[in-house]
DNA sequence: ATAAATAATGCAATCGATTACACAAACGTA
DNA sequence: TACGTTTGTGTAATCGATTGCATTATTTAT
């Protein structure tokens, strides 16, 4: 019943041409001040709105960016979501959300999908697929939204194709410090929960831990290194694995809160001491990690500050008018939150009980 | 370089007409096998890709949903999103989000926002405004977006506005069994953190809590209701000055667990015991209060089902072609999660150290 | 007063897909 | 053969906003 109006609507009452509404609401000087008078005050009156349909079908342009992640409903994802939307909100774009559930063909529809809605630029976290051969089809897919000229950048988990910016963390670093920091605490026999290798990011984590080591002295030994799902449950079983070794670890460096969280419990329900016995540190920097029994070190990967980079990089391809193709690799500094689980010595360290605040940064 | 195709790319190469070329791609039987056929094959050998922009301007569907909330990045906004996506995603439809920042302005902004990018309907969580006078310039917008025919569905937190439908839980019983639980555990003196008052659910929740004191016989004391922000600093500070009460509180029921977890930091430093001395219920049922030192008992409001129910709400609004209006109101049954902050004989509870499932869903 | 310059407006195409209507070809039936 | 169907295709309008070009109205300059 009550239809949207439009520029026509506005023309036919002021007995003028959609054109010169038009010209009227966008500062167009080809138009007189009294007309433009008019327009704007009958527009207000009928309560117009621009139909951004219509003019994203003209111009090419949506104001839509896609978003693309695993799932929204973790920290991180959503935090680097809300640092994306506030970044953007400010230039006009709108965000629009997809999951994948780690699934790979959900991530070929949801390209698709938003290829097909026009949007000016991709976002994504690929999925921490399980598949060897993920090179071919998906490969194939992201070419093509290169070949379409719509700008993606990558987030945290990244690929290595051409032509395609990224954000990401100084994973390799901060996983040697992370280990070096086990080492400094007296642990020697450190496992590490790794995580899908197809991916840099684990990658690169288990190489700065790998060198961490082999830095320190200490011999890499691969009984200690399991791949691990990002779960409670899977950080348990690999830590009862762990602990059948004839020579169990005494400390641990997981690529997953969730994993360590699992972890600890399991090795609570062992008798074995946190971290008296056993030093513990994670990545990610959940909310849970300060609030547990024994709040626990873990990476903080910025992500607030990813989300606004890779929208930053986007905008950067957007403005980008000149022939020249951008490809820019962003690496922020994230950070080592040192808790309780892995800190010795407390007693050294500012401690905080009232705000909780017992780790240090570094 | 490499524009997009479209029909006409494809009609030119057949020597056809786009309009059949369009019959071929939409299995109009108007069309013959073998045209049909050719289009077919030259669609996928051109990679072509139907532009939903001009579909949806011709049809007057995006096939966009627009979601406001007042951030994402908190598990339960987040989780919400997660079920509406999902939901969602089967219908074809895409998801829009917006964040408020608990900001009015910006709430008006995104409603702007979302109704000129042509969404089919705005999913929405009002802002915790502070503000009393909110009824007239946003019911005025509100009404508007009825006006326009767009499908609104209020989730969580709701306005009382004729003709938009609703998802909620049941903040009033549940709120109540929170409060009986906890005098059924001994304790008389019962805190509660209230929220902003004009919001239903928040005045639902002091309802509840009220009136299971006033059956139990326990008068309602105001001094023990204080209005707290949704942080851990909050909570904090509102229980010292609850402790500084002539006959201070034996426990407490907080709408949120960010300010339970600061008020049960604080009773801890004062050296007081929990749930020997003071009983912890919260609200929200962050993954935190599982993972913390002593979990603590909080209300599940179940925000998967949330999402996926208001998306449910939001497809039957689209498909309700008959002029007859529809008003649902869904009201979701939530679950106390009793655990350890409140629990003071655990002995008579199931227990699994393991899994650290030592609470009981009632 | 008239030519030239400027200002304001209209016309019509465009973005890409869909579809009512018109029309032609092919077919069947009497 | 002639007429009525069926079937396939083309034509053109539509969704709403923008904009190059043409056209008219108004100044300004001479």
């Amino acid at each position: 019943m009550n239809k949207k109006t439009t520029i026509y609507d506005i023309a036919k009452v002021l007995d003028i041409t959609a054109a010169s509404v038009s010209r009227a609401l966008n500062n167009n000087p080809k138009i007189s001040e009294n007309t433009r008078k008019l327009v704007l005050e009958t527009a207000a009156k009928m309560n117009y709105k621009q139909n951004k349909l219509a003019l994203a079908l003209r111009s090419g342009k949506s104001y839509n960016v896609g978003v693309i992640v695993p799932r929204i409903d973790s920290n991180f994802f959503a935090s680097v979501i809300r640092g994306i939307e506030e970044e953007l909100y400010s230039h006009k774009y709108n965000v629009i959300i997809c999951q994948t559930h780690e699934d790979e063909k959900r991530e070929f529809e949801n390209i698709n999908t938003l290829l097909n809605a026009q949007v000016d630029g991709i976002l994504m976290s690929v999925s921490n697929v399980a598949s060897e051969n993920i090179s071919s089809e998906d490969d194939r897919i992201i070419k093509k939204v290169i070949g379409k000229n719509v700008p993606l950048v990558f987030f945290d988990r990244k690929k290595n194709i051409e032509g395609v910016s990224s954000v990401t963390i100084n994973d390799y670093d901060v996983s040697y410090l992370a280990t070096k920091h086990l080492i400094e605490q007296g642990c020697s026999r450190i496992a590490h929960f790794k995580g899908n290798q197809s991916l840099e990011i684990f990658a690169n984590r288990l190489a700065g831990y790998k060198q961490a080591l082999i830095d320190s002295g200490i011999p890499y030994d691969e009984s200690y290194v399991i791949q691990t799902k990002s779960s409670v449950e899977g950080g348990s079983q690999a830590i009862e694995t762990l602990m059948k070794l004839k020579n169990p670890p005494d400390a641990l460096f997981s690529v997953s809160d969730f994993a360590a969280l699992g972890a600890i419990q399991k090795l609570k329900s062992h008798g074995i001491r946190i971290p008296e016995d056993f030093c513990v540190v994670g990545f990610g920097n959940e909310p849970f990690t300060d609030f547990m029994e024994l709040p626990m070190s873990t990476v903080d990967q910025v992500p607030l500050e990813m989300g606004r980079m890779a929208a930053k990089v986007f905008l950067e391809h957007i403005d980008n008018t000149g022939n020249v193709k951008i490809e820019k690799k962003v690496v922020l500094t994230s950070e080592l939150n040192i808790r309780q689980s892995s800190l010795r010595h407390p007693e050294n360290q500012p401690v905080d009980p009232v705000n909780n605040k017992k780790g240090v940064k570094i």
